[in-house]
DNA sequence: TCGCACAAACTAATGATATTAGGATTGATC
DNA sequence: GATCAATCCTAATATCATTAGTTTGTGCGA
């Protein structure tokens, strides 16, 4: 028999096409296996445990999302780059559902500071610099919208808002339009 | 050997408590059988499967919450509402951890609608009423209401806060400060 | 009070997953 | 072409979920 080829890197990104396709949760190292026709214990030889395989999944999807995230707010400011960098999270978790569960994998302090969950943060932090808000205000604004995004996706996903109308499209227009305008009038109070 | 008096609702009871000192994600009927002594299969003379046994405390916990949530905001009205929802989330989420992620175990639509997580939103829509919005603009703050607390709720138990100041309290409190001003500056619009 | 009948709990067995230990084989290297 | 390490495999153990079939409390009627 040829060798499969296994490597920690190809095991991890398969892992993560299998989590968009039936869940974070039902992410199984028997499944893996099966994906690359190699018998289980073979996966050890590349990864340490079921943990190390989550948290290597969880690692890349808070990566992608940073990217994805930069990349959309460079050369915006102001509301256009808090509606690219909202529009980016609610996007990836649609289209990313496995992913998305998997960014929310608690990790040790250590991953975390080093993941592009830190650098998510900072991106937000900074792309709020538009608003001119005071020190203290643009941290509680990042959490503010950091906590929106994460709560109106997962709620969107899980078909909380689709039984009752209008369209949960028309809500996030109206809520971030919202958010933004808060922003702007924390900005005017500083000066009052 | 007496019988250990089993039922349906002891076993999630009991699976509701395990939950919150051992996590939602370990909750097994394993280890509710070991809590009343009893063999495994013993269970399922009362649940049909671990996820009925999930479902049940899902239905436990989005319960309890709606029935806190109620009791919260009964006779207060406006911002004083406001704070009274929201921080019967927030406190619910940090002293019953398990039940906070039990709430958001998937369920059908059929028990989903009759659960307290359907009483849950109407408390919170209604609670509304207070800011004189328009009708869609109550729905697009609920959303954004129940949005920022389960996300704020998640990312702070997760300790996505605890590695940067000011603390997380802070937040909290100046973010749902400046949500009730946001519905406020909706109502004055909608006459405007 | 006796015994019956049902419900409650048990034993036994199967199949999935995770994990460890140790053996074989491929394939690059000298 | 022999060597050797990395790669993949077989075998074995433990935990959990689930089903089938068996024993046994226990309350209720005779």
């Amino acid at each position: 028999m040829p060798r499969a080829g296994l490597s920690k890197d190809k095991i991890i990104a398969a892992a993560g096409n299998l989590a968009d396709d039936e869940g974070f949760d039902s992410l199984t190292l028997a499944a893996v296996a099966r994906l690359f026709n190699v018998r289980l214990p073979s996966l050890y030889g590349h990864v340490a445990s079921v943990h190390e395989l989550k948290k290597g999944v969880a690692l890349l999807a808070l990566h992608s999302l940073a990217e994805k995230t930069e990349e959309a707010v460079a050369g915006r400011a102001g509301k256009d780059a808090l509606i690219a960098l909202v529009n980016t999270h609610r996007d990836f978790a649609r289209q990313h559902p496995g992913l998305f569960q998997a960014s929310r994998y608690p990790l040790d302090g250590q991953s975390a500071a080093l993941s592009g969950g830190a650098r998510l943060a900072r991106v937000n932090h900074a792309m709020l610099r538009g608003y001119a808000l005071g020190e203290e205000d643009r941290v509680h604004a990042t959490r503010l919208i950091g906590s929106f995004v994460l709560g109106f996706s997962l709620l969107e996903l899980a078909g909380s808002f689709s039984h009752s109308n209008p369209d949960s499209e028309l809500s996030w227009k109206r809520d971030v339009e919202g958010l933004d305008a808060l922003f702007q009038s924390w900005a005017k109070e500083k000066h009052s």
